[in-house]
DNA sequence: TTACATTTGGAATATTTATTTCAAAAATAA
DNA sequence: TTATTTTTGAAATAAATATTCCAAATGTAA
């Protein structure tokens, strides 16, 4: 029993959390995963009983007991307090989150604020824009794909990126195009008629994705376009588009409703696609 | 014992103040004090016990469970969930979740909302969590930096994209390496003195990335690291790190706030630069 | 006033919850 | 490999916490 023995406890959470990293290389494996969990769920150490959190972790109560002392505390209750302390006035009850944001607008901002402000502008008016009927007709487009093209550039490529790892994650088959060296005509060539081309682009738009989204069309193949604006020229009226725009804070801008909607888009068709795949059996 | 006997006791916390408001003129004095005192401080009501509380507002214990008893719950530990639920970081239990999630799957319109959600407690969370100092650290370092070398695997990789685009806009100059197909050695043999590393990685870690954190820690090259916990494996004390943790939906993480955090990263990395560039001159 | 109902506090009880103990399992060193 | 230390889980124990019960106090209607 050499345990880690620590004389003057972190009595407070922002010191709790530096002294785990410190020693979270040492603790054995179990520990480990109590650290883990307790440093992603605090509100769960504050307010749940030991044998409930436990089991979420995974472990035994005992482990818990020692996790607490291994830190130096007196037991696993006395840790509680610091987790339940952090927790006292901080969090604001649901319905006044609006009211802390508004009344923080005229107070100095950090820049950090800011974008996280403009992110979730960006999600609330998504949540209320994106047209619901729109996203299942271009889930639907993607889940009957044999294979699901997906292009992209400049601000569009970590979408790309994120979509195509979403679905192949969903058993969806998905090609990135525009990492290949192809001329675009050379690209839309590879496309057959059961195929689908998802193609992300927002203002300016690049050429080259105008352009291969133009011969997709005129080849009668599917085109799921995701774009910032209706009046985009990826945006038609003979294929399926969705709109997200976001926010802008001096200049630039985010990508977080874009994710959103992104993936949002990527689990609706692996949905409907095992949807299909049991209609088949 | 004519107890106001209420067979549907709320459920939530925002349902409660309603229901005391309409019925505390019929209460007994003591049973009022209650109300007042769990209206004014739920926290305390929260997470404390029983004794305790009844101890603050001026009454003995038996009062406490009358006083939930009254509006209909079994007993205290009954009414004191409620007050828990409603400081919840993470708005419901895990269990609960794979429940909302089947309900919402018949209308598309709350799919979607449930992601918008998750996105905006993430950023919430982010905006509250991070640290300001380790943002401008890290800042500082990537502005220092001769070249910006970004790493990240898997759902890193948009993220790597999307910094990597960003930065290159600012004028700093960066180059992806988790593209490239040499060994990780390799890599880290690009690394100069005065090159920085910027990785990327959530759980769960490829091993890669880690490694490359490793071997350029080992050759006193600077590393910043974005990752979902302190605790991750490319964490570590002697490097300058962010967190930034997803809410997860039915078992799918977004980016949204991963994104927001990049931003900020990469333009404080761009306003920092011209800070220096301005020294210099 | 008396008779009755309601409210309240205090103590006994039941229940839940944390802690300790100890033996088995796993890891480490020789 | 074997010996030794460390880690872990399960059960027993201890502690705490909530709940119930009952008698006293307070209030109310005749």
């Amino acid at each position: 029993m050499t345990k880690v023995i620590q004389v003057k406890p972190p009595r407070v959470f922002s010191d709790l959390k530096p002294w785990l990293q410190n020693h979270y290389q040492d603790l054995p494996k179990r520990l480990q995963s109590v650290a883990v969990f307790a440093m992603h769920n605090p509100d769960v150490i504050a307010l749940n009983t030991i044998a409930s959190i436990s089991e979420q972790v995974g472990v035994t109560p005992s482990t818990m007991v020692r996790f607490a002392k291994s830190i130096g505390y007196l037991g696993f209750s006395d840790m509680q307090m610091v987790f339940q302390e952090s927790m006292r006035h901080v969090p604001q009850p649901y319905s006044e989150r609006l009211n802390s944001m508004q009344r923080s607008a005229d107070t100095e901002q950090t820049v950090l604020s800011h974008f996280t402000q403009a992110a979730s502008e960006s999600i609330a008016r998504l949540e209320h824009n994106v047209d619901a009927s729109a996203l299942l007709k271009a889930s639907e487009q993607l889940a009957q794909a044999r294979v699901v093209y997906i292009a992209g550039q400049g601000r569009a490529e970590p979408v790309v990126a994120y979509l195509h790892y979403t679905l192949v994650k969903l058993g969806v088959q998905s090609v990135v195009l525009s990492g290949m060296p192809h001329s675009m005509a050379d690209k839309a060539r590879m496309l057959k008629e059961d195929d689908v081309l998802l193609a992300i682009s927002f203002s300016p738009y690049t050429a080259n994705t105008r352009e291969l989204v133009d011969i997709c069309l005129a080849n009668n193949t599917n085109v799921v376009a995701l774009t910032d604006s209706t009046l985009s020229p990826i945006a038609r009226g003979d294929d399926f588009h969705l709109e997200v725009l976001e926010e802008e804070v001096s200049g630039f801008r985010g990508l977080s409703a874009t994710m959103c909607l992104a993936l949002c888009l990527a689990v609706e068709t692996g949905r409907v696609r095992a949807e299909l795949d049991k209609a088949v059996k």
